[in-house]
DNA sequence: TTAAAAAACTAATAAGTGTTAGTTTTGACG
DNA sequence: CGTCAAAACTAACACTTATTAGTTTTTTAA
């Protein structure tokens, strides 16, 4: 019936791969079939075949795009001459902008690279060890120099590419907050709990009895639960 | 072939849950399938039935226990009479030690949700809505009583919640690092980055122009990219 | 030991899956 | 207009899905 209508610097392969990152990222990759990927776009399923390779192949693609991206940055700022705290910084920045321009890409390889056939799912978790040792590479080098609190970098990195990756249920909400307003209340958070030097001390010490006793409440009530 | 044994204090159901919740996370929903569960207890798929009313009603459960369990805790601290960011330090700590004790489950209510039938789609979102609603008004009243930075509250408890999700990417990486140690530092972090006053002037102000370059570098070929 | 209830089993259903084969339509160019 | 390739179509396949029906086995209780 309707063809497919490639947009202005985008092959049809590419039009298929928007479209299905947006379902993808929907209803997740596995409720996602071939022939709602094809009706989103106005053809039948079969009629996709002729510009990609199979479901897995669009998967493979979305994944391994963004984590080239994210790594390119890396190198990048790796290079560059900055404080580790400011390296960290630029990271996070662009970490942030990335999810504001392609939240849905981005999505999908957060969260739907399990279903990356081998032997692509093996290296895409290397890829991923591999960029967050790097990024807790700078976070030590950082703790070192008095940068940045004497915090765990492993447990530092994970924190700060969580607290990221929530941007795309923030963004689903729909909610039109400008996005600096967005970046720059979440880099103050950031950056300013890994500042030199952190304060647990101050943090335990201001916890009271009585609020002890609320949380031993709750826990307690979810371990009988368990057993 | 093979009976459901029952745990000490479980029910068959609560067996089926269980077991359910692991290959849940492990494959995502749509990817289980009701012979994957029965295959992992040890039984045919239709004997399940006997217990539950249908895969649909597992996700259900699970989801709604979870919820019921943060809500608890929070009308507990809401209560409460310590100082607002006292407070959030409380929820932010049970929201860590729940990920450790009961991660299967909490990833599910946090990545699979989307998968419940309505109406439990739509009470399940109401009841997500409610509860950041009320942990951002936690929030603001610590901005008013200036022991919070002057933060959107918003943007503040996504960040929050966000980093804490992210425990179960670490959890699975199967790192035995100390319950403790991650929590503390998690806590440092995040109650560090909220502490009146933030310090967003600084943090602006230590990107230096060379740094910028990159950044900007970078986020010109992503938008090529998409045009 | 026997009767009743619980929970397992096998067989089957209707719907949906990714993908292939073979055919027809479309659009660009000479 | 006629040609050729690109890309759509229909039909089909081999599998998998959640779930039901009907039956047999196992456990419980008297």
């Amino acid at each position: 019936m309707a063809k497919i209508i490639p947009g202005k610097n985008g092959s049809k392969k590419e039009v298929i791969t928007q479209k299905a990152a947006t379902l993808f990222r929907k209803k997740g990759f596995t409720a996602t079939s071939m022939r709602d990927i094809a009706g989103a776009i106005g053809v039948e399923a079969p009629s996709l075949y002729n510009h990609i390779e199979s479901k897995n192949a669009i998967l493979k693609d979305i994944c391994f795009g963004i984590a080239r991206l994210f790594t390119g940055n890396l190198r990048d700022v790796e290079l560059g001459p900055e404080l580790y705290l400011v390296k960290i910084e630029s990271i996070i920045r662009f970490h942030i902008s990335m999810m504001i321009l392609e939240y849905e890409s981005i999505y999908i390889s957060d969260h739907e690279w399990k279903h990356l056939p081998e032997p692509f799912l093996s290296d895409f978790k290397a890829q991923r060890r591999n960029y967050r040792t790097r990024l807790a590479a700078i976070v030590q080098k950082g703790i070192e120099n008095k940068e940045i609190g004497a915090l765990d970098p492993d447990i530092a990195v994970f924190t700060i590419l969580s607290a990221i990756g929530g941007i795309e249920s923030w963004q689903r909400t729909g909610r039109k907050t400008d996005a600096k307003l967005l970046e720059e209340n979440m880099v103050a958070i950031l950056i300013g709990g890994l500042k030199y030097p952190p304060e647990i001390k101050w943090v335990n010490g201001s916890a009271d009895i009585k609020q002890k006793a609320v949380f031993h409440k709750n826990m307690t009530t979810i371990k009988n639960r368990k057993s």
